[in-house]
DNA sequence: GTTTACAATGTCATTCCTGACATATAATGG
DNA sequence: CCATTATATGTCAGGAATGACATTGTAAAC
């Protein structure tokens, strides 16, 4: 199967049943997805708490309405560096971003 | 200037006087970097204690030898994602990267 | 000095991520 | 109902990151 595929699907039963090992994912994809879904989780959770939609987000990262939702959703073609570039940008502090990943 | 050309000042400058504030770098910017360097030397921590070269780490993760030595030297064209797919494949936990980058 | 092994640095074609845009799908209130 | 506002999802041209390769630097050993 398709890596991208294998990992949307992967997002999409996390929240049904939260299986895993249902796809064959190595332990180093799925510690990678986990780290991008806590991140867009966190994220979202900070724009939320500054009362910002995801389209005024965008703006003061210099990003667009849709990456925000992608990253949010955690969406495969996002990266980390766009995650934490963003966290930075809304002044979440190192110790914030590592408490977040782990 | 040029924004690469001044992160690579930056690394630099770094290792001779620790200087950050000489150039106009943001708060975000410069813990993007020290994020960045904090995990190459980790990387080059792991890489040492199992006693690899470069090229056979570099096997290791499927990339190139020059690659690997970007990575350690916190090279501006390395993106943190590299960075962390490599260290996970290293088998460092999630719990070790946030610790790393913090 | 030269040979050997490893690391650093530069360049480049290919691959992947990006912002922008279009459009769809809620959710809210009139 | 239907606007309006917010979010989700798909697509794509352009730019950034990648592995590969070549070359250079460095240090040790002989």
């Amino acid at each position: 199967m398709d890596k991208r595929k294998k990992e949307k699907l992967a997002k999409k039963s996390w929240k049904v049943g939260s299986v895993v090992e249902f796809l064959d994912l190595s332990a180093e994809e799925s510690a990678y997805i986990e780290m991008r879904l806590a991140l867009g989780e966190k994220l979202r959770e900070r724009r939320l708490r500054r009362k910002l939609t995801q389209a005024e987000l965008a703006k003061a990262i210099e990003s667009s309405q849709s990456r925000v939702a992608k990253m949010e959703a955690g969406d495969p073609t996002v990266s980390i560096d766009l995650l934490v570039k963003s966290l930075l940008a809304l002044g979440v502090s190192k110790k914030e971003l590592a408490r977040t990943i782990s």
